[in-house]
DNA sequence: CAACCCATGTAAGCAGTTACATGATTCC
DNA sequence: GGAATCATGTAACTGCTTACATGGGTTG
């Protein structure tokens, strides 16, 4: 049991979608899940063989010479329901701008303005990549197009939600400076 | 070197706030930092260990017999606001609901549903927590208070992206289920 | 005095990344 | 024919969790 279920899972869903090389499945996942999922080889290949020891998905003609295509078997299908109606894991968050931010008087205001900035212009650049995305979503009619929407929704409004957030943070530590300003003069009643 | 710098940051920094012992570390950390940041145990005592061996923290007299209180050296000072000052470290994600929801064709709309509303139910949770929390904070005068308000904060925009993601999600799935009753009498133009 | 909380630490093991080794195919 | 890309796989290592072992202190 190299692989977890949870690779498994990404996995069997990949190819759920259409059969294709251990390579491909891993671009796959990069492009379309890379904003909340990520696997990398060392646990592609592992799952790929677990998985067809036990039937879940089968080889099919090699397109080359040294690759080989693999299909998802009807087992597979079953046990790939299976696996998706398990209840999520928990997630165990560790977001390294917010720990630098919760000791940002050690950091210092200036060092925790870029910090906030950056996170900005990701959001920024995350939103507007998934905008696209949407777009082209929206006239795909396929089957499976309107819960890939849900994925590209939550990631938009995870985006906004960061913009927000940064725009009010720099707001706050504006006001940090303002206040030790005034501070040594007044104070603020 | 059997504990990261991400753990060793977190223990420094819990140490640059008040001396503890490594159990009341782990409790602070699950308290002021669960939203963003997890230790355990099994990481928390290697890094004060190796902290030690090092001279950026020092054991105080202890406070009863077998424990003993951790405070932070200026040497450990030091090293903490180097290890701020690095840059943070990008997350591998991995959210297991909109992994379930990317295959949701597979897992069938009810079952999404109940994912969607189990994850407006958490964030309205959080949220009301947060809201708690941040009236406190805004009371407290201390250095740290506006920086701990920015993670806050950032919570609270998270919180309320996930609320207003649910709603949003939850009209799409009914548009899956009213889309396919009336296409079955009638293919919409 | 039993139950519960505070406290420290270790060991086993899993999950996951990275780097490496290898080679086919395609395209310039 | 050389470079880039497609493709597979393994091995070493890191990070992290969990469970366990142990014992002092407090409180009902």
């Amino acid at each position: 049991m190299a692989a977890s279920d949870q690779t498994q899972m990404a996995v069997l869903g990949g190819l759920s979608i259409a059969p294709m090389t251990g390579y491909a499945l891993r671009e796959q996942i990069r492009d379309a899940l890379g904003q909340f999922w990520a696997e990398s080889f060392g646990q592609i290949y592992p799952a790929l063989a677990t998985l067809e020891r036990q039937g879940l998905i089968e080889r099919q003609a090699a397109l080359r010479a040294g690759s080989s295509t693999f299909a998802i078997t009807p087992q597979g299908s079953a046990r790939l329901r299976e696996l998706l109606a398990e209840a999520p894991q928990p997630v165990k968050p560790r977001n390294g701008v917010l720990l630098r931010l919760f000791f940002g008087r050690q950091l210092g205001e200036e060092a925790c303005r870029r910090l906030v900035m950056n996170t900005r212009a990701k959001a920024e650049a995350e939103l507007s990549g998934l905008r696209d995305i949407r777009a082209e979503l929206q006239s795909d009619t396929g089957p499976d197009a309107p819960y890939i929407l849900l994925t590209v929704l939550a990631g938009e409004h995870s985006a906004r939600a960061s913009l927000a957030w940064a725009n009010e943070a720099l707001g706050v530590l504006d006001g940090i400076s303002g206040a030790s300003a005034a501070g040594s003069s007044a104070v603020p009643r």
